[in-house]
DNA sequence: TTTTATTTGTCCGTATGTATA
DNA sequence: GTATACATACGGACAAATAAA
């Protein structure tokens, strides 16, 4: 650890008057914390070595070592054996709520939304899709396949079905404008709203490790949806995966 | 297969009437997801081989084969190598909402609660859950690490925070009651409700995996949540870790 | 403990209909 | 119209894992 990057850490562990009762390895992880979201250590980068903070702090590297793992723990660094502690990237809150426009929050974030259509077809409404949709199982419905990217990083991949009849060639369209709310207003709906939204979490297959660009066997967040138009009547249902590191998903109530 | 088995299966695919234009292995994997659902086929009990049901229906194995990939696909069946396909247990639907209670949930399903106390301190929070709970760090909280079961399956995990000077003892308390709405009624908090619920999924650790009965690797969703009483003062806060495989969490908007 | 039968998983190949270039 | 690619469906063979004898 050079001179300049013990500068970076905090010179002191906050004085007794504000810290009293709070263990040392507790205070250690509160500095550290506090430093990782001040953007003092910048999410990718690495850590100093565990024997650097504890010099700087001047505490056992053990003391450290139980900090550090509460990080871990909540997500907030990555310990790699031998190589170091890494900042991961802070997790993106998507809110789950009436208007839940995937667009709207990555923007909102103030990243550079993407989106990619992958395939679209058109193909029969199984039992499933055709409760989700209050169709007849069988009814000609559109199925897109999607990849959505938050500056270029890949956020989820997911499918979804619209009424055929309703939605003539929704592929097309999504394929142009690249966001589903636009492609449900080359049609019309101008508002719409989300019914329902079922959350499991299951660990990725080999498909969507590719296209989110994750190595196979990582967790990701399935978001099952069905959303309504202002009759209520279904006009789209969707199977997300997201990559479960790089969001969070937030149900205020 | 013996006779009778086969008599549990529908003597036909439904006529072509109602499934034209669908292919023929979707049509196999709707007969074969309709007789789980009538309760034909009950959870935790084995399929018929490939086999038996590609004869009962009249067609390739591979027909089969790929019905049931797409039923393993919706987490309906599980499939073990040299022993059968198994229908899976439904997944719990836990509802989150205002008024979220496990032991109500669960018991709504009809099935026994169970809840255990593993451990129970009383320490000073640190930056987060003092955030959570609106006291300054450093201030006492009981924390409380719990396992939850529902028919005796574990379902979750979890860490919960009360403010210490406002629940004494709530370890002991819980210990007794076995329940986190009994014990703050027993505080005199007969009214609280659920004020933001954040969710992400992890792979789960060793400490967890035994908990739950599963094993290491598998994932699970976890759940940050913070009620508030009547007067909107936050007086528990929780961070809770779900069996992916056996529950689904349902948003209702 | 060993053997045998059962069952799923993976490969080979063939044929057919459909959509695309 | 032709060629190509793709999904569907069928048939067979064997490997690998499990369960029962």
């Amino acid at each position: 650890m050079t001179t300049r990057d013990r500068e970076k850490l905090p010179k002191s562990l906050g004085d007794d008057e504000t810290s009293t009762g709070v263990t040392l390895w507790r205070r250690v992880a509160d500095e550290l914390e506090r430093a990782i979201a001040a953007g003092t250590f910048k999410s990718g980068t690495k850590l100093p070595a565990e024997n650097d903070i504890a010099a700087r702090f001047g505490v056992n590297r053990h003391t450290v070592r139980r900090a550090i793992a509460t990080l871990t723990e909540r997500g907030l660094v990555r310990a790699e054996r031998g190589s170091g502690t890494y900042v991961e990237a802070q997790r993106l809150a998507y809110p789950i709520h009436k208007r839940t426009r995937f667009s709207e929050i990555i923007a909102g974030t103030g990243r550079t939304v993407g989106g990619r259509l992958i395939a679209s077809v058109v193909e029969a409404a199984d039992t499933e899709i055709a409760k989700r949709l209050r169709v007849k199982p069988g009814t000609l419905v559109s199925r897109l396949e999607t990849v959505r990217h938050a500056d270029r990083i890949p956020i989820s991949t997911g499918t979804a079905w619209l009424p055929a009849q309703r939605f003539p060639d929704a592929g097309e369209v999504y394929a142009g404008v690249r966001s589903m709310t636009k492609t449900l207003a080359h049609f019309g709906v101008h508002q719409y709203s989300r019914k329902r939204t079922q959350i499991t979490a299951a660990m990725v297959d080999a498909t969507d490790a590719a296209r989110l660009e994750i190595i196979p066997g990582r967790p990701i967040l399935c978001l099952d949806s069905v959303d309504v138009d202002a009759d209520d009547v279904p006009v789209l249902t969707s199977h997300s995966r997201f990559v479960a590191d790089r969001i969070s998903l937030v149900v205020e109530t």
